[in-house]
DNA sequence: GAATGGCCCGGCTGC
DNA sequence: CGGGCCATTC
């Protein structure tokens, strides 16, 4: 670092820096350990750069010896962009930014000796986990229905998230023996395959680190002076015991986190660590800072109003100078449609006002729930990119050519081996693969290194021994031609070479073209790769763009593009967009409820995701749900969520859609919880629900509709089954609590003061016919009306619709434009002519 | 040994 | 509803 760069850097920062009291306390005071408490949208990004930027340029700290850890790789980058600005590339590229994992990565491989390992390493995923643990399987002959390979899986990766080893897995439970079996031969066929998992990228890094013998850990221990943690809530017990290893002799670790924001328990992170922090540092300074300078008022607001219930919090109070804003929109729909329909609606809106696509996200809970968005997003012509997902990289075909490729940089791979030795078909099946697997047990070899002197053996037939000889020597060839290859030459090589790209233009249909456009996207990808490394003035490899791949997270894949971008909530954490529709808050959906009975939520994790999802707008803010929602192909009748009920009346415009307004005689399913009628008090503990409303929280004086009605003035039906004719959009007049349906048996009669439910299981047939006399009275509505080429009209399934045309007949028709349909021919008495007014 | 169809089970969040 | 695994068949 040249003389004038620092003080030009140092100049930068003072200038840049703007910094307010409390954040320009967390930038300046350099030693020791600190905890910044940051709120949401308090500025923490900007503390973290400019913190950096000030031990570079003022506290004259090298930047190699500074880690800074982020909770993403898409956040590593950023922040190093950030720094560019401040300190210049030449800085920033020796300074250490990454995620947990990248970061070991990294050390793992300059330390891989001390770990073990050899320098090209490889890192499993949960795919190649999976393969391994029914190799075990089959070959200890473990029942997998006593003991699913998933569970044990899970338990041992829980078990290296607290920092144990399979010696010192101590089997306490029932079947314990059995995951302790498992865990030492996982670990042991992961070390005969040159391969971690991703725990173990933490875990080997940490006992180096821990190592107070060896030179290795003497070293690590003495490479960083200043350790940064973004996101600090989110961090396990392994992870803070590395940094902490790694700031043993400097005690120079700087966290920044929000507990508010800890949504990761699931996988192992622990809340306490930030909220312990003190307790654990005495000395320790604590910061927060407390001004949101991201989202309006309400927005503000309603977040407080979400957290605020939420138990053991660290004390703070958020609060904001920007002003109100709009209102939180919070939308009643019929159903997921209807919910994507209106989301669309608005986002068209958003559009023709100037907004940018990429200022705006729609978030769910749960991936399933994006597929009805895309689909009519992609009907609307509304440019997005789906976040996650069925990942790219999780396709078949890129699999198979990443497998290739780890082969040829690690052939001790085995379960890479296995994927690939048969793709294309070269007739080595099974039996062949089940052989070389034996033989490789007795060698003590890899199972590549087996194939030869297999083929030397009578185990095999003639036929097998070719194909596996010719196998070998084209693995060998395209082997010694990847030494001198750039990494998008091998791969182009490995896709011709294998016969992979052969196999898949012989089969010539649209899959085959999407798999090889696949390719060739992976192929453009480590063409990418190259560059950027060539222009860091590195060199660039196979082994560090597999790493690079293994590393990526669904987040990282996020293009600057302008799209709306589409994502879970807890992708989202550390984003923020002008404009956030979070959809499908109903009860069971979020707070999320898993289907399996003994997957007991975490409700109040479920609130603190809930406040990370709107933390994240800026000046919008649509919230949703649905009455009722297609969900794992069956119909969910769902109450509004629970955090909807926090959110403060003033700051709320509650909102129905077309649909849900025109719907009659709602057909709602009676669904267990409703067999009593609510009576006051009841309404919030009756066991409708397998959760019981937050503690502490005294059961309403009303009845919970009631109660919550304040909220949506416009009698908004927050408990739909219990108020199933308000709202209905015309005065002309309720059904009488009766209605009918085909065949017999069905029509009910209803008791005063009782709603009518009904039940919808046979969705198309039951269109129109099953809609009752309002509908009648409806459609005569439309004939008597008459319906023209641009009258707005509902429509049970499609919801609201354009007609383009009509078709007079004995029984009219018209075809009718449905946001997110195909154009519909649809008989006229199905439609029902939307009065503008309404 | 490969290909195809059916069945069963899981079913969230993700490095 | 969908994916993975198994059994059947060629």
């Amino acid at each position: 670092m040249q003389g004038s760069d620092a003080a030009g850097a140092a100049a930068a920062v003072q200038s840049d820096a703007e910094l307010n009291g409390p954040q320009a306390d967390a930038v300046v005071h350099v030693d020791g350990p600190m905890v910044v408490f940051a709120g949401a949208g308090s500025g923490k990004t900007r503390v973290i750069t400019y913190r950096i930027a000030n031990l570079v340029a003022t506290a004259r700290v090298p930047p190699y010896r500074i880690l800074a850890v982020t909770f993403t790789n898409k956040a590593a980058g950023e922040m190093k962009r950030r720094l560019e600005r401040i300190l210049g590339p030449e800085i920033v590229r020796d300074l250490w930014v990454g995620t947990f994992h990248a970061t070991c990565a990294r050390l793992l491989r300059r330390y891989h000796e001390a770990a073990g390992l050899e320098r090209s390493f490889t890192i499993y995923d949960d795919d190649d986990q999976r393969a391994v643990m029914n190799r075990i399987y089959k070959e200890l002959r473990i029942d997998d229905r006593r003991y699913p390979p998933r569970d044990v899986l899970g338990r041992i990766h829980r078990e290296k998230q607290e920092g144990v080893t399979a010696a010192e897995f101590h089997p306490d439970r029932f079947g314990d023996e059995v995951v302790a079996r498992c865990f030492s031969e996982y670990d042991r066929r992961l070390a005969d395959a040159n391969a971690v998992d991703f725990d173990d990228l933490l875990v080997k890094v940490l006992r180096i680190a821990e190592d107070m013998e060896s030179s290795a850990g003497d070293e690590l221990r003495r490479r960083f002076s200043h350790v940064l943690v973004d996101e600090f809530q989110d961090v396990n017990r392994v992870q803070y015991r590395l940094v902490r290893a790694l700031t043993r002799r400097t005690k120079n670790l700087f966290v920044v986190g929000d507990d508010d924001q800890s949504i990761y328990r699931w996988r192992g992170a622990d809340v306490r660590i930030v909220r312990n922090f003190k307790k654990d540092h005495p000395e320790a300074k604590v910061v927060k800072l407390e001004e949101n300078y991201r989202s309006s008022g309400n927005v503000v607001a309603a977040a407080l109003a979400v957290i605020r219930p939420a138990q053991d919090r660290e004390p703070k109070e958020l609060f904001t100078q920007n002003p109100d804003g709009d209102k939180v929109a919070v939308v009643a729909c019929a159903t997921e449609r209807d919910e994507a329909a209106y989301v669309a609606e608005r986002i068209r809106e958003l559009l023709e006002r100037g907004v940018s696509p990429d200022e705006i996200a729609i978030f769910y809970r749960v991936h399933a729930q994006s597929r009805v968005l895309e689909e009519v997003l992609r009907a609307e012509r509304i440019p997005y990119q789906v976040v996650g997902g069925v990942r790219f990289f999780e396709r078949a075909e890129v699999k198979d050519l990443v497998s290739y490729l780890r082969v040829l940089v690690n052939p001790k791979s085995d379960v890479d081996l296995v994927r690939i030795i048969n793709v294309p078909s070269r007739k080595i099946g099974d039996t062949t693969v089940e052989r070389l697997a034996q033989m490789a047990g007795e060698l003590k070899k890899p199972m590549f290194d087996a194939i030869l002197p297999l083929c030397g053996s009578d185990r095999i037939g003639p036929q097998p021994k070719k194909a596996l000889a010719r196998f070998h020597a084209m693995m060998t060839e395209i082997a010694e031609h990847a030494k001198t290859g750039s990494p998008r030459e091998i791969a182009e090589r490995v896709l011709v070479e294998s016969g992979y790209e052969q196999m898949l233009k012989d089969e010539n249909t649209d899959e085959s073209e999407g798999r090889l456009m696949n390719l060739q996207e992976l192929v453009g990808s480590i063409a990418e790769h190259e560059i950027e490394v060539l222009a860091a003035g590195e060199v660039p490899s196979l082994a560090g763009w597999l790493e690079k791949v293994a590393l990526t997270a669904t987040i990282d894949e996020m293009k600057d593009a302008p799209r709306v971008a589409m994502m879970t909530v807890h992708a989202a954490k550390g984003l923020e967009f002008s404009a956030v529709f979070l959809t499908g808050m109903e009860e069971d959906m979020f707070p999320f409820r898993s289907q399996d009975p003994s997957g007991r939520a975490d409700l109040e994790e479920e609130r603190r995701l809930a406040y990370v999802a709107v933390t994240r707008a800026r000046h919008k803010l649509f919230v949703f749900h649905a009455e009722r929602r297609m969900v794992f192909g069956g119909t969910k009748y769902g109450l509004p969520s629970r955090f909807l009920a926090d959110l403060p009346a003033p700051v709320v415009d509650a909102k129905k859609t077309e649909v849900l307004r025109a719907s009659f005689g709602r057909f709602i399913d009676r669904p267990a919880w409703s067999a009593e009628p609510p009576r006051p008090g009841a309404g919030a503990t009756a066991p409708k629900l397998a959760w019981s409303h937050p503690q502490g929280k005294p059961a309403p004086a009303v009845p919970a509709p009631m109660q919550q009605r304040s909220l949506f003035d416009d009698g908004l039906p927050v408990r739909p089954a219990f108020s199933v004719d308000e709202g209905a959009p015309s005065p002309r007049g309720r059904a009488g609590g009766l209605a009918t349906r085909r065949g017999p048996d069905r029509s009910v009669e209803v008791e005063p003061g009782e709603r009518y439910v009904e039940r919808d299981d046979d969705a198309p047939a039951a269109i129109g016919s099953g809609l009752g006399r309002r509908a009648a009275a409806a459609a005569a509505t439309v004939r008597a009306g008459g319906l023209r080429r641009g009258s707005k009209v509902v429509h049970k399934q499609f919801g609201v619709g354009v007609v383009v045309d009509v078709d007079e007949a004995p029984d009219p028709t018209a075809t009718v434009k449905f946001s997110g349909w195909t154009d519909k021919r649809i008989k006229v008495r199905f439609l029902q002519l939307l009065d503008d007014a309404s």
